[in-house]
DNA sequence: GCTGTCCTCCGACAGTTGTAGGAGGCGACG
DNA sequence: CGTCGCCTCCTACAACTGTCGGAGGACAGC
């Protein structure tokens, strides 16, 4: 659905807060990015067409904010991979990762803290019901 | 890289060994994906001119076969989800994952052999404390 | 030898994405 | 008042992807 530099003016987004056309360019040029400003129209203008962004106009210019969060399009992108190339199993993904990428020592205890959170059989220790709800709820459609 | 279409093809590729177009057509037909012959045909072409199949003529017809591996597409794919939505930490993309995934007690206890097999120098070391993903860049702490 | 059946090659065409130019509106300023 | 600068809108265009049709070669069977 979203396309790279979208992707990447939507990160901006995300960021620094509400911005206009001419500070993601701003930016995105202190970057090393080199783009027109009418690029960067562009993609600020489909990304609200694809329902990713909303703007309002305040003084002479339009000011976009985020309507899709990270964390969604993170999970998105994850089970779309999961789906795509994992045969549906998370659990495939994270040991092909585990085994191709290196961790640190920290986030190996996270996973490790974690693991015991998620596996109430092992450690029947307090599993408080933190099912972060951040965003909407996990609808079907 | 690779579109979806392309993959599907790839993936049967993989999972029935070096196929003609025509066998190739069949199985995706079989699987309620309607084509047409020319279709798969093109898609065959694609991936051979990207190198990620390689053919040869046997009898009529060209046979292909995959040329990369399902695990290197794997790795790559993952590769770039990270660098591109979790900030080049592996780590965040396992924790996202894992909080929005459910996973079996065979799964968990997979992961825990894998850590500890990562992880040798803290074997029977637990950790205290409660680390907080605080999510920014890894290492470099 | 003509026809039907496969196979490949070439070209086409629409939709998406990245990139941008030019037209036209509006307020500041000399 | 004319011009400059900034803003948006519309249009364009190339690359990539998904989808295919028709042309043309090779071989089987009548």
């Amino acid at each position: 659905m979203l396309g790279d530099a979208e992707l990447e003016v939507l990160k901006v987004l995300w960021d620094r807060g509400p911005l206009t056309v001419r500070e993601v360019l701003g930016i995105l040029q202190e970057r090393g990015r080199d783009l027109a400003y009418t690029t960067v129209l562009t993609m600020m203008t489909r990304l609200e067409a694809k329902g990713a962004v909303a703007s309002n106009r305040s003084g002479p210019a339009y000011v976009y904010r985020p309507r899709v969060s990270r964390d969604r399009i993170r999970r998105d992108r994850l089970k779309g991979l999961v789906e795509q190339l994992f045969d549906g199993a998370p659990g495939s993904l994270v040991l092909s990762l585990m085994k191709s990428e290196s961790f640190t020592p920290e986030e190996l205890a996270e996973f490790r803290g974690l693991i015991e959170r998620l596996d109430p059989a092992r450690r029947a220790r307090h599993v408080a019901g933190d099912t972060d709800a951040t965003e909407n709820g996990r609808g079907a459609a």
